[in-house]
DNA sequence: ACATGGTTTGACCAAGCGCCTAAACCATTT
DNA sequence: AAATGGTTTAGGCGCTTGGTCAAACCATGT
């Protein structure tokens, strides 16, 4: 076997497992066994555990920001709404197709020995939704604050799949058939146009009132 | 020392830890030593160290239960708009106050050995949320099915809280001043207030469109 | 003074952990 | 055929883990 079968083979048992059972209660025996490979060979193609997790990231974060750059520049024509739609969409559709990843991810941004390392990581997509958002409303009302809404919009997106269990239990269907995944995809949209119309509602009348209800 | 500060001092060192480090990488030694209490003490008080996270457990949604309520029982008169305000104000105020427990939670809702543990606590909270989301509009349009948007406030409420080491790196701010504090809520308000007149809207025009965006 | 029974203690255990090592393997080059 | 050097292997090392135990502690009732 090629030593890059190797390392593939590694990486996607250590994906499963840590995406199944997190990062801390998954062993280096459990993954050696998924992956039909030998313990020790972990530790020769990656080093430490750690460093496999980073590995694994690190492939992760390469994959996302080439497909969230990929939807932002395709079709470059449309306007700014759609273009936000278009970066959604493919961030959902990312999600959807790595269902591990934002399970890993959020295990580890909350708490955790990885914090750091997870925050350093998210932290330069948030900058770019911020940035993004200054063009498009240079002049957020009250209550709308840019980090607010993307924090919200943010959450919106990565809870669903985060929730999986919950939301498979309380609708009894699964949340990651093509059909819910559409339904879920219809639904952040309209949310995401919704509050994109309504941070670009110019501040009106600047008399008395000083923010809406 | 009275057997009931014993218990008190564990579950406050657990908590503390649990919501730092994890369940997995938090030792019973570490809790030990955290609340100057004997390692063999934690098992003769709660069992195993499974346990211990459930009685922790217990005792966060026994407290947020009675929280929401309160919150929804109080000022009985008021709309159901204003009632979804106080609900979700006193459920903002409450992850505020008990910061590690969203952080336990978002850790192993997604992942881990505690999954159904955690699902089956949540679900009810869910069930409710869906039920009285039900009264106030019976006639949810397309793309804003109730669980759609109970699915959506939540995680709004929710991210902002375990995604706190990003937004301190992100504002420079600490995010948990009662100054951000307050204006998160004020977001978390308005945004839901929003959906919510969006989702009581009636079918209007039921000739050629659908429900666009 | 003594017995009681709920608490506390330090020493201890088997199991499992991440990681390492020495030797074997094997395609390639000399 | 011998040597090379990147892989693979079984086994084991030192250490930590969650959990146990008999003994000690101590306020209480008798």
């Amino acid at each position: 076997m090629k030593p890059e079968e190797t390392r593939e083979k590694i990486l996607v048992a250590a994906d499963d497992l840590f995406g199944e059972l997190g990062f801390d209660a998954t062993t280096t025996r459990d993954i050696a066994a998924r992956s039909g490979v030998n313990k020790a060979l972990i530790h020769y193609h990656f080093g430490t555990k750690d460093d496999l997790l980073e590995a694994l990231l690190d492939g992760y974060y390469a994959r996302l920001t080439e497909t969230l750059l990929t939807a932002l520049g395709a079709r470059a024509g449309r306007s700014l709404e759609e273009q936000a739609e278009d970066v959604l969409d493919a961030y959902g559709d990312f999600l959807a197709e790595n269902r591990t990843f934002c399970c890993i991810v959020q295990r580890e941004v909350g708490s955790g020995q990885h914090v750091e390392r997870i925050v350093a990581r998210t932290l330069p997509a948030f900058q770019v939704g911020v940035q993004w958002l200054g063009r498009i409303a240079p002049h957020a009302p009250e209550g709308l604050e840019l980090i607010q809404v993307l924090t919200s919009v943010y959450g919106m997106v990565v809870t669903y799949f985060t929730h999986g269990h919950v939301l498979q239990r309380l609708t009894g269907a699964d949340p990651f058939s093509p059909k819910a995944l559409e339904a879920r995809k219809r639904h952040v949209r309209r949310v995401a146009s919704l509050l994109l119309r309504e941070i670009q509602r110019k501040p009106a009348s600047r008399a008395g009132r000083k923010g809406g209800s």
